[in-house]
RNA sequence: CGCGGGGUGGAGCAGCCAGGUAGCUCGUCAGGCUCAUAACCUGAAGGUCGUAGGUUCAAAUCCUACCCCCGCAA
């Protein structure tokens, strides 16, 4: 390839190995979010990819508003041919867009037009689709809209979580994304504009859309509770009923590894525990889901057997 | 000083508020029953009750400080 002086811009984890594929392939700096305060401490803690990029000796640049006059002169100052974008975390400007000669391109993690938005890859999952994929396209002003370049398809594992499933997906990048970047370099890129008839938009998810939804079927529940581990989790709020604490809610996490069991009883309730022998059985919304992986608030991660054993449960309690 | 929960035999917990015999379920070990068993019966071992002080005739329990674990929030 020739001498492209490319700069790339991400924050994600899901960036990385398409940051590290670029390396020996004209990468001259990095882009990313400025160090935040994570966990109880509130120890300030740089993106992962930036402890990468000062590993292999790459400037790295922090601004706290990309859209900044200050780093538009930065990056254009840097003269980049290409700009490349992955799991980033802010709104670009036109300003910024209109540095690079060459072309402003982006990795989504969907196969678009489908799944536009930050929460693509749980997306995906919850809805069951059986492949989901990469995209390398334009960037424009409109929110992943812009012209495709290529896509990568691949098939969704049967019961893959959002973590299995954003790990592949990082891994299929590099090669995607040095493919692109060849064709755009080339001047053969396509440029295949998106189908707004098959555009949907998930928004970015918070922790509170892991609640879930007793009454929604039991299948779907499972899926849901594999597209959200790790992030941004599920979990169910319940009462305690004996203890210290008699009568405050509490919050179980609930972790992937369920099964969905054949149930139909017309008196039982969405969100009611029909077993808590052997097992922690759910009423859903339709049959019913066993669940094998938990954790109660203040206690750490427990199989069912473990938290049956002194379970705060009764046949017949509600969750949610 | 962001909010909250927790530390009790190997595991998960009750006991704490109204201080006075270390309790429950599971596991482990031994024996029994059984064609057999992860099942059942009987028995046993195993605990500085997070640490250090304080109050008290007496502290797992009340008070103070500290250590560690966890959920939320960010």
């Amino acid at each position: 390839m020739s001498k492209l002086r490319i700069v790339f811009m991400g924050t994600g984890d899901i960036a990385i190995p398409s940051f590290l594929g670029l390396v020996s392939n004209g990468l001259i700096a990095l882009v990313t979010q400025p160090d935040k305060p994570v966990g109880r401490k509130q120890v300030l803690t740089p993106p992962r990819i930036k402890q990468k990029a000062i590993e292999y000796g790459i400037e790295v640049i922090q601004p706290k508003n990309a859209r900044d006059q200050e780093f538009v002169t930065k990056l254009s100052d840097l003269k980049p041919d290409i700009v490349v974008v992955m799991a980033y975390g802010q709104i670009l400007s036109q300003k910024l867009l209109d540095i690079p000669p060459l072309a402003f391109i982006n990795l989504h993690a969907s196969l678009l037009p489908k799944y536009r938005g930050a929460a693509c890859i749980q997306a995906a999952i919850d809805a069951g689709d059986s492949t989901t994929g990469i995209t390398v396209m334009h960037v424009i002003k409109a929110l992943d809209a812009g012209d495709i370049i290529i896509k990568k398809e691949i098939a969704i594992g049967g019961s893959e979580t959002g973590g299995e499933l954003h790990d592949r997906l990082a891994e299929i990048s590099p090669e995607l994304l040095l493919e692109a970047i060849e064709l755009v370099a080339s001047g053969n890129a396509p440029r295949i504009q998106q189908d707004e008839s098959q555009v949907s938009y998930i928004p970015k998810l918070m922790r509170c859309d892991g609640e879930l939804d007793w009454s929604l079927p039991a299948d779907h529940l499972q899926r849901r509770i594999c597209a959200y581990d790790p992030w941004p989790g599920t979990f169910t709020v319940f009462t305690e009923t004996s203890g210290r604490h008699k009568g405050r809610k509490k919050r179980l996490k609930i972790f992937p590894h369920t099964e969905v069991i054949d149930y139909f009883n017309r008196t039982s309730k969405h969100g009611e525990i029909l077993s808590v022998g052997d097992q922690l059985v759910i009423a859903c919304g339709k049959n019913a889901l066993r669940v094998d992986q938990m954790q109660v608030d203040g206690s750490r991660r427990m199989s069912s057997k473990e938290f049956l054993l002194s379970s705060p449960f009764s046949l017949g309690d509600m969750l949610g």
